[in-house]
DNA sequence: ACCCAGGGTCATA
DNA sequence: TATGACCATGGG
């Protein structure tokens, strides 16, 4: 099964996601590290107290004790670690010099330095490479492993680096346009692919079937 | 009351 | 390399 294919069927079914919700590449790197493992809708909470603080830049936020950060992120979850795991990523950030610095490295070392920081794993990283930096990089999450072994393309065993592998090099293949445009395909796609979960997919694992009944948006024939 | 959400780290075997 | 414990809020 190509795997464009079902890009197609999720882009008919949902139209365009607009993703990253985030109005500056910092803000989505916010954002990255406080969705871990938590409801959007909660984030969203803590960034509205990180900016009504003032606080939603690198300087306040590594000026901020952990305790008064893990306050303002309270909404997020996890708060103290979350707040730890911001400031390891600001001072990084800081240090290296920024998104005007970072910006001109090469994919492959800026994804190894952002896998670098205590706190940033494959998919925080990623969120980062292909939405706050737009770089070629396929996210995969568990939307994405639970969606794509019920449609049988994988066992679900895969690791992460197999998976995101998978997904750029046969996605290059599929796609004829140019790289803007697939850049622009892999940030809708992931987007679809969290929308079409929390749409069609949620209930599990029962849902064996999904993407292939009639009834589900993502139907793939 | 229970389940899970746009994960990652660390200790242990 | 591969599990398991742990982190914690808020909505269904």
């Amino acid at each position: 099964m190509r795997l464009l294919t079902v890009y197609q069927h999720f882009y008919r079914a949902y139209g365009p996601q607009h993703w990253w919700p985030g109005e500056t590449p910092f803000e989505i790197m916010v954002g990255a590290v406080l969705t871990q493992n938590t409801a959007w809708s909660n984030v969203e909470k803590a960034i509205a107290n990180l900016v009504a603080a003032d606080a939603l830049s690198v300087s306040a936020i590594n000026q901020l004790s952990p305790s008064e950060l893990a306050e303002l992120i309270r909404p997020a979850g996890y708060f103290n670690v979350k707040a730890k795991r911001l400031q390891n990523y600001c001072a990084w950030y800081q240090a290296a010099g920024g998104f005007e610095v970072l910006q001109h490295w090469s994919d492959h070392d800026l994804r190894v330095a952002l896998l670098a920081v205590n706190g940033v794993g494959p998919e925080t990283a990623d969120d980062i490479m292909l939405y706050a930096f737009e770089r070629p990089v396929f996210v995969i999450d568990a939307y994405t492993r639970r969606i794509f072994q019920r449609l049988g393309v994988f066992t679900g065993g895969e690791g992460y680096e197999t998976l995101r592998s998978e997904f750029e090099t046969r996605l290059a293949r599929e796609f004829k346009e140019d790289l803007p445009a697939r850049i622009q395909m892999f940030n809708e796609y992931h987007a679809l692919i969290v929308r079409h979960a929390k749409e069609a997919c949620r209930t599990k694992p029962a849902c064996s079937q999904c993407c292939l009944r009639k009834q589900c948006p993502g139907r793939v024939d």
